[in-house]
DNA sequence: TTGAAAGCGATACCAT
DNA sequence: ATGGTATCGCTTTCAA
């Protein structure tokens, strides 16, 4: 009988002593590509079995200045869209045998403590997902090596890969299926203060309307939304209707708004598709649902958090790639606002 | 000048040497009461400062035997009841200085894997909101002293404290509502295989119907769903008037539920309040939207997380507490469907 | 392949 | 109050 007291936490010298081994022995074995006989690998699982051992992940990214973490910053998981979003990151991330660090940021300036403390657990990579990260803080994380991917965000930075809904092929697709329903009065609805993304789908949604006709038989009118959420369009469509303005055909930077506008101009007594055709951006659970029936433009979140972990695990291996820009496909999803 | 080459990452001993002072002297400084003079302090910070040095919190949990991170296990962030839920955990885990490590568990094995990740990184704590954890995995975590918290289930374990809506209540709220609005014929609706929550919900529900009127003059209808979501209760409402059954009030164990409920009957030409009154637990924003206007059972996420904490903290300091039961208060909030 | 030993970066005990 | 030092648990040369 061995003489351990109430010791609680098994450690590798404890397995090594059981299985009759060194130390590294043990480490070799439970890293993939470590040098050691079938053997003692063997003895040395047995053993670890016995004990219960787990290996200390603290320690381990101490000594490999690296742990298995991803750093992961997101804002207003309210809005569905940034929901389900997460949702794929957080199973990506675990499939591929990460654990995610996430912080919610609510100003931009969160998001400089956020990104430092990331470093500070030597997180193998960060995920932006919300706000425009300093540049100051990005060197610093390039200088650990640590790579930084932002999500439907222009990042200036070069060294830093963003993942991105396609918009042009979107905003096409909308345009495309407005002008062929015969809209004439067409809206682009956006939040005041929209994030790059949502400026970038609207300047295309432009472009696509004007290549559709180049004496434009169609009026375009701009809504603005002073908060980026549902009730912030809800309130657009009150005062839209209020100002005596007529649109056949509305566009929406997001889904979430989509269905704010929806909402809004059924309170006025005006109908999807009988008085106006909408189109969102964003496929999320909501839209689907039957009292709402976007159509929309879909792009995967799936397929986005598989690009975002492909960029990260790349950059790991080669920090001096240039930024990258991946985009995800998008199609037109028609439901029963615009049919 | 300093004879520094590539250094990219700044230690403890490189500020110490800086400021002149010893390793100890730095660690103090960034310690909570260390006992160190006003004087050495301003000097660590300066240099400190000066290299831009943070701690590695690695190498600061493996000696304090314990992180600041936090594990919180997920599940479903398409009920937007479980996103808000989150949302206002790290709030709340941010706001005390920690870290969240989020997992998201799609079947009841993967919540062992997750428990040990967490344990391997020496989590200050672990908030369970979906799954029931194995007793061997928690008494794994107590012997490292990491406490252990659930929401909205029922652990029959002691030591592993749960933080709980007030189900009796709330379900007091809603009877009490169905009935004065003269309800006859009272449904409730609830996942087929519910998580103790629901069930709580449900038998709170009935007790209460039954103590309001001794002799019922109502009838009970328990309403099935097959899946715990949207579709699911949408289906559920199909079947019921299929079956020719008639409800003139019905109670949901959860809003996403709820709002289910409320598009399957419309789509069979039934409306709330005029046909059927309609209540939900939880307030989630989709349940305040124009389209839906559900008359809910309201409980304070935030609340929920601040006992969360408070839980987790106060074990930690005093592991051996028998297992509390913080509840959650709740209100009515009346909207369209049952005013 | 294997083991011994030198770190990784910070903390805490023990003298001073 | 301050500094020296052992220690946390694991990884990784370096020899053998």
């Amino acid at each position: 009988m061995n003489n351990k007291k109430t010791k609680t936490v098994v450690t590798a010298q404890d397995v090594a002593d059981l299985a009759g081994v060194s130390r590294s022995a043990v480490s070799r074995t439970f890293t993939e590509n470590g040098s050691i006989s079938e053997q003692t690998k063997a003895k040395v699982l047995r053993a670890a079995e016995q004990l219960g051992y787990q290996v200390n992940f603290l320690a381990q990214g101490l000594n490999r200045r690296r742990s298995q973490l991803i750093g992961v910053v997101v804002a207003h998981l309210s809005d569905p869209f940034r929901s389900s979003l997460l949702e794929a990151l957080l199973s990506e991330i675990k499939s591929r045998g990460y654990q995610a660090l996430v912080t919610e940021v609510r100003k931009d300036d969160d998001l400089e403590d956020t990104l430092r403390r990331f470093t500070q657990y030597r997180v193998s990579g960060v995920v932006v997902t919300s706000g425009q990260p300093p540049e100051a803080l990005v060197e610093e994380c390039l200088q650990l090596s640590i790579p930084v991917v932002g999500i439907n965000r222009a990042i200036n930075l070069s060294k830093v890969d963003v993942v991105c809904s396609d918009n042009q092929k979107g905003a096409q697709l909308a345009a495309q299926q407005l002008m062929s329903a015969g809209c004439q009065t067409i809206g682009w609805l956006n939040y005041k203060d929209s994030t790059w993304s949502g400026v970038d789908r609207g300047e295309h949604f432009k472009a696509a309307l004007h290549d559709w006709n180049q004496q434009p038989a169609h009026q375009l009118i701009n809504i603005k939304t002073e908060q980026n959420c549902y009730e912030g369009a809800r309130a657009a469509a009150h005062q839209l209707v209020a100002s005596g303005q007529q649109v056949d055909g509305v566009f929406c930077a997001t889904a979430l708004m989509a269905c704010g506008f929806l909402d809004g101009m059924r309170e006025q007594g005006k109908h999807a598709p009988e008085d106006f055709h909408l189109i969102g951006f964003d496929n999320t659970p909501l839209t689907s649902q039957y009292s709402y029936q976007l159509t929309t433009i879909d792009h995967s979140v799936k397929e986005t958090a598989e690009k975002v972990l492909w960029c990260l695990e790349s950059r790991a291996n080669n920090p001096e790639l240039a930024q990258r820009q991946e985009q995800v496909a998008v199609s037109l999803l028609t439901r029963h606002t615009s049919p």
